[in-house]
DNA sequence: CCATTGTTGACGCGATTACTCGACTTTTCG
DNA sequence: CGAAAAGTCGAGTAATCGCGTCAACAATGG
């Protein structure tokens, strides 16, 4: 039932982000040190915001990475689908119901059905700009090292 | 994002069981035979739910599995606690909040848990005897060998 | 006729294997 | 120097194997 830590860590620095966003990219290690995600374990996913879309990554001195677009046009939903690929809670749910070789998931499959649209319906009504919203501490520009 | 395989092979059991009331114990191996499901990994799953109260199991020649309450009052929701123990999609909500060390988790605090609860919601609202009812192939007695 | 015993069928459970994935390290490149 | 990419390590889990245990029944022998 347990998603895996992408979606969580990779909301974390898409948050952070957020929260820093106009003040010029922000370095992995940054983000990583501010919010506890392991450091190269956040690089493989900012990889994977990047290729999505979300994230514009600049090299070199003064590089780091930043958000390409503004927290309140992205949606929860395409971040953590990006991030984990896929939402439903059982595999088979992904492939056309014809293909499946047992008939026996019919009886399980609208509950199933129903937990991953309700999760997908939670997951489009909040943006990231929502959730930097919500943190207490981090309402705006508090930056000490 | 993606549950276990456990939620799935075990509901399909439990199904199977309810299906076969009333007509004596089932064999883990029927079982599996039945619903495509490994064998010897299934007899995991029997004991996880006979453990649970969910399955009586008879040794023996003639021996088997058989449900220990009616499919009707055993709801969706208890099984998959039962075989899988937690639906927390990330695993700090089900820590208390103070002992996390980091706030970070407050922003995404409340869409994480209002998915769990929605998806608890859902779980609750099905029993065993439902996802019988939505077979197509065994809303009765069809036990050819 | 009954008790003992052996055989067989099925569960019980610990150990093991294979594989996925989270996490870390090293190397390469700009 | 820092970021990107490739490679390595280890924990957790799906799945398997093997042996032990228990129960029913048939055979046996007193």
């Amino acid at each position: 039932m347990r998603g895996s830590t992408r979606g969580d860590y990779g909301l974390r620095a898409l948050i952070e982000l957020a929260g820093h966003r106009g003040r010029g990219p922000l370095q992995c290690s940054e983000i990583a040190l501010r919010r506890h995600v392991p450091e190269q374990y956040l690089d493989q996913l900012l990889t994977t915001l990047r290729k999505a879309g979300f994230v514009r990554s600049l090299r070199g001195p003064g590089g780091g990475h930043e958000l390409a677009h503004d927290p309140a046009d992205i949606p929860v939903l395409d971040a953590i689908v990006a991030l984990e690929g896929s939402i439903s809670p059982v595999a088979w749910l992904d492939e056309p119901p014809d293909r499946t070789d047992h008939p026996h998931q019919c009886g399980q499959r609208e509950i199933w059905e129903r937990i991953r649209d309700a999760t997908s319906d939670i997951l489009a009504s909040y943006t990231i700009a929502d959730l930097l919203a919500k943190e207490p501490t981090a309402v705006a520009g508090q930056y000490r090292i």
